[in-house]
DNA sequence: TGCTAGTAGGGTAATTAGGGAT
DNA sequence: CGTGTCCTAATTACCCTACTAG
């Protein structure tokens, strides 16, 4: 095997993004279509998500604040 | 003269291209069946790619702009 | 030659795309 | 407006076995 593996850039499928944000994979797509999310297609058609993407939107979780915080809901 | 490696087209492996486009070997197998990768076969019948017609095929990834950038088109 | 990993080939279930109505 | 769900067609993933690559 010509290893070569260095230059690849982590792809998501449509299902594993749908998990990380627990929403349907439809509506993943609606975000593709929509611009909101990079999209990769293959050659069958389908949608692969660039996972630095998914995880930098991810990140933008704000503050857990678990105790000494007065903001309660 | 020994043959001059750079003259050689770079050649990717069915599990390389698989790992590219996040798909499973089989299914890069079914695009060279249907046309879409030009496939070259070894001797025993094994399929190689060229790495150049895949990186083509995977340069159509946009840029990840998320927010703040003035480079719009 | 013997060995391990990858690949080819066929068949079937799961996932995905696209549109529409809520 | 955004999201979840239904339906149909297409694409993809996984199963197995035999052969190739190194």
């Amino acid at each position: 095997m010509a290893v070569r593996q260095q230059d690849v850039e982590p792809l998501l499928t449509p299902a594993e993004v749908a998990a990380l944000f627990r929403v349907d994979p439809k509506t993943v797509t609606r975000w593709a279509n929509s611009g909101k999310l990079t999209s990769i297609r293959t050659l069958g058609g389908h949608r692969r998500y660039l996972e630095s993407e998914v995880r930098a939107l991810l990140d933008s979780i704000p503050a857990p604040r678990s105790s000494v915080d007065g903001t309660k809901g």
